[in-house]
DNA sequence: GAGTCGTGATGACATCTGTCATCGATCCTG
DNA sequence: CAGGATCGATGACAGATGTCATCACGACTC
């Protein structure tokens, strides 16, 4: 017979990692083999501690979590669950395209979780209805790769040369791509265009 | 004697409320009453569980969380301790002002919070000693109210005639009071001023 | 081969935004 | 009451921004 499921846990705010694994710890057939705090950290425990799934939190600072994801299950082979606050359908499919094998927004009830980790380490998928529903009905991103870019650059209160010299563009091209995403977006300014941008999950 | 400590848990996320109780309830001295995704349900639950104390998410939408910390402890006399994702001194200043007794980062170690909640309970205060270590050593928020109500309004990339409508000022008003704010921010544009005065909790 | 699309750039134009000086009204204080 | 401070507002001005037309190049498709 088989011991436990040995996880990897990772999550940059220690209270809830700290509480998410005293619930997996309840659970006889999971033990908490390795706890991160960062993208970088949990590459590390993954590889150290070699655990049978790893469940990480998208939003961890420095980073988004993401290229951990696709790290940890395309170099390592160790499946991924992926636990998000912004569970939009723009995430999703990225979370997808990276490999991940489960997507759980926070506000799933606890008692599914170990239920999600049982499944996903017994080789099946886990996405949440919800947002797999949303990602199918939803329009795709209507933006280009360096509309996408620009709007990443302007996010944070940048002036368009900041931005440009960002992206290594002119200042006038700058300005064309934010115009051309902001009439996509139907957005009045290009702040609240990449905010726009952003809750759809395409940033 | 008494029995345990009735502990009130309020935090959007069900994932993390539910972590949280499962780790209060391994407390032999702890029990969970009641629940709740809200500062609206937290008020409700507040008033009719009557708990011994309540722990209180910071984030969470809508509303700041500090009106119904503040709700909870002036009217119905119940300590509070407030748990936040974002601890900046500025946030502080103002829970306290809202009559917080606890103030905890979710960057805590999860052995801390039940110590936390006991003290809590017992009479005595708590406050995260980095925090407040910052918060004393920290320059006050150098805005005036009007400036901060632009601020506010102007988050979310607003144009200058929304955030006048939104704040019932004239136009040329709301560039007067965001340039000030930017002057003292140092920001070359109002959402950068807007980002920064969040980041340190004014807003 | 023509047509389409994304990319990168430029120039022109109207509008928006940030800055500054200034004004009146109110409120507080000596 | 005079002086000062704050608030709300206005007008003027320079510079930043949003919009549009246009061009050129490469890739890709029909």
């Amino acid at each position: 017979m088989s011991g436990p499921i040995r996880v990897l846990l990772a999550d940059d705010e220690t209270l809830v990692r700290g509480a998410l694994a005293a619930l997996l710890e309840l659970e006889a057939d999971l033990t908490v083999v390795a706890e991160a705090a960062s993208g970088a950290e949990a590459i590390a425990a993954a590889s150290s501690a070699r655990p049978d799934i790893a469940l990480l939190d998208l939003e961890m600072p420095p980073g988004d979590g993401l290229t951990a994801a696709a790290e940890i299950h395309g170099a390592l082979g160790i499946p991924v669950v992926m636990v998000t606050r912004h569970a939009r359908p723009g995430v999703l499919r990225r979370a997808l395209a990276a490999g991940v094998r489960g997507f759980v927004p926070k506000t799933t009830p606890v008692t599914r979780l170990a239920v999600i980790i049982r499944e996903v380490h017994g080789g099946r998928r886990h996405v949440d209805a919800d947002i797999a529903a949303a990602a199918l009905t939803e329009l795709p991103c209507p933006l280009t790769a360096r509309e996408l870019e620009v709007l990443r650059a302007a996010r944070h209160g940048a002036t368009i040369a900041q931005i440009a010299e960002a992206v290594h563009l002119a200042p006038g091209t700058v300005r064309n791509y934010l115009s051309t995403a902001m009439a996509k977006l139907h957005a009045p300014t290009r702040y609240a265009a990449a905010r726009s941008a952003w809750q759809q999950g395409w940033i």
